[in-house]
DNA sequence: ATAATATACTACTAAAGTAGTAGGTTTAAT
DNA sequence: ATTAAACCTACTACTTTAGTAGTATATTAT
């Protein structure tokens, strides 16, 4: 059971523009290269974000992409769900009727726990977080 | 993000076993009429869970399988390792090395929080838990 | 002994998902 | 007009998943 590159390449992408302050947008290519991404593959990721409003862009020469709201108000779940669809740890989770001993299911009950538990980490952080602990991270980086 | 079957599969059938109580063992056929699992494929993830220690088997006429250990000795992130491999969000949380800017990646420190947070709940449940709540819920239903 | 019944083992397969690549089209600034 | 960017669609190699199929081996009952 392991994440995608989707996600992990997304919300990498996602800091960049956070990070970058400034009026003028960033390219993918830009992006891509600094985070050693695929363009092409990042242009899709970049689509895929642009439709779930986290991103917006400008199209033709000096164009690129811009966060579409602020950092602190882009949760790491919704992320995670544009890009990789909702964390679901089992099918009957999200419908009954897939299953029909779903009522007294106690192996239900233990993917239920899971899923609680991802989604409320995710829940619980926004893009500004990240960029606050990069920053930290930096700084403590200096010091050495 | 989803759950593969065989962990599901393969819970689900130790539960079958913790249940059956005396000293008979259970066929896979019996196993897989009730719990609605293909019969040959069960027999492969039995063999993995016989591999991790988990059942053991009687060949022949009259064979079957039992639990290897007691029910409170069998924690489901011990299984679901076993039959779904570790679970990972990403693989440089298993190897630094993989990645050369791990030492400051704000997203690695992300989804190790999620990874952590999916193996506390699996760590701090037991086989002979879910017996108790299937217990338990039977006694509900026969109530109402 | 042998028939019956169960696990054990190995190989194969259809379908879906992943992580891209490729190439052309549209849009906007200079 | 040229250029540089996003936009869009299709294709593909690879891996994983969830099985199926067939044979071999072990054990018990007769």
């Amino acid at each position: 059971m392991k994440l995608s590159t989707r996600t992990r390449y997304g919300i990498r992408a996602l800091l960049e523009l956070a990070e970058n302050t400034g009026d003028s947008p960033l390219q993918i290519k830009v992006i891509g290269k600094k985070q050693d991404i695929s363009i092409k593959y990042l242009e899709q990721l970049m689509s895929i974000l642009k439709g779930g409003g986290f991103v917006r862009s400008l199209c033709g020469s000096k164009g690129g992409y811009l966060l579409a709201k602020e950092a602190k108000d882009i949760k790491l779940i919704d992320v995670f769900n544009c890009l990789e669809g909702p964390f679901v740890t089992v099918e009957c989770l999200a419908d009954k009727s897939l299953c029909s001993r779903t009522s007294d299911c106690v192996t239900r009950k233990v993917w239920f726990k899971v899923q609680k538990a991802v989604n409320e980490v995710l829940e619980s952080m926004s893009l500004q977080d990240l960029v606050e602990q990069a920053k930290e991270q930096r700084e403590l980086n200096y010091q050495i």
